[in-house]
DNA sequence: CTAAAACCTGCAGTTGCTGGAGCTTCAAGC
DNA sequence: GCTTGAAGCTCCAGCAACTGCAGGTTTTAG
């Protein structure tokens, strides 16, 4: 039995953000309006919180709204528009592999920091130039290589 | 050798940023004052593209403008105050480490949903509920259960 | 020595929230 | 069934992190 009357500030709660995000992402058509108290009032059902936790997870992660608008729609095209759902995922399964590549460099450098760290000072750190070099760019943006216009012409 | 005078504009195509962008994080003291010409456009070095590249990518992996601040911070602590920079590689490490395995599960689902879909339409996508249910939520707000305070299960 | 391209400052607009004012509704206790 | 305080409502202003534009200056390729 799903329950059909949680409040906005204990949805809030559970998910862990503010009451007016909520609302904000109801505004923006991000969220479905949900029931309403003879008062006017709000309640949710789990199928809005559901949602709202991935929405938050995925802002958590980098995706703008605008990919998370299309992640949600993913569910609603399957069994529809495969096709066009199939384009979707692809796209997003590329930026999330080079995520997590990025972030699995981030890790290692900073666990070997913490594995040096202990008393005895490591002499550079390399947690900038970790995620600063390799080539795994999330936008599309032509190639962030350095060597092509400098110092051999623009 | 490194370079250093890049005019903002081949730095910005470089990173893949606006110029706007790094005008913007030098006025908020993110990124140092480069080199200026004698027309008073600013010049850069690669430490200032690694700097840049360091930002924009942690900023696609979610991290705020604070926690860029702090990890840049990292680099200059080493050798001196290294405990404190302990205590802020730990904290880091450990968000890395939860938005990894969420992106891990987000991953498995956007590929499990792409084996089935040539051409054979999958009955359910589990998309949003994969980045929704599982406790590893980036922020520490008390729990994000449900149980407790609403008559139970969905 | 031009003229287009790139740069400068300053400021207004956008996105994605967050907080406050002023008022209404809900629900727990009497 | 009435009170009363927490929680909700709308509207609007503000903040973070950019982005774009206007109006003028500098650089650089030809």
């Amino acid at each position: 039995m799903a329950q059909l009357s949680i409040p906005i500030g204990k949805l809030a709660h559970s998910v862990g953000c503010k009451v007016q995000t909520i609302r904000y992402y109801e505004q923006i058509g991000l969220l479905p309006p949900p029931m309403r108290t003879a008062g006017a009032q709000r309640r949710y059902g789990e199928v809005h919180r559901q949602k709202l936790s991935f929405v938050r997870h995925a802002r958590e992660l980098g995706f703008s709204l605008a990919d998370v608008r299309e992640l949600l729609a993913l569910a609603d095209k399957v069994n529809s528009d495969c096709g066009q759902a199939d384009e979707i995922a692809r796209r997003q399964l590329e930026a999330v592999r080079r995520r997590i590549m990025m972030l699995g460099s981030l890790r290692t450098e900073l666990e070997r920091m913490l594995a040096h760290g202990r008393g005895k000072r490591i002499r550079e750190c390399r947690v900038i130039a970790t995620l600063a070099d390799h080539g795994l760019c999330i936008g599309d943006h032509p190639h962030g290589s350095h060597e092509e216009d400098y110092p051999l012409l623009p």
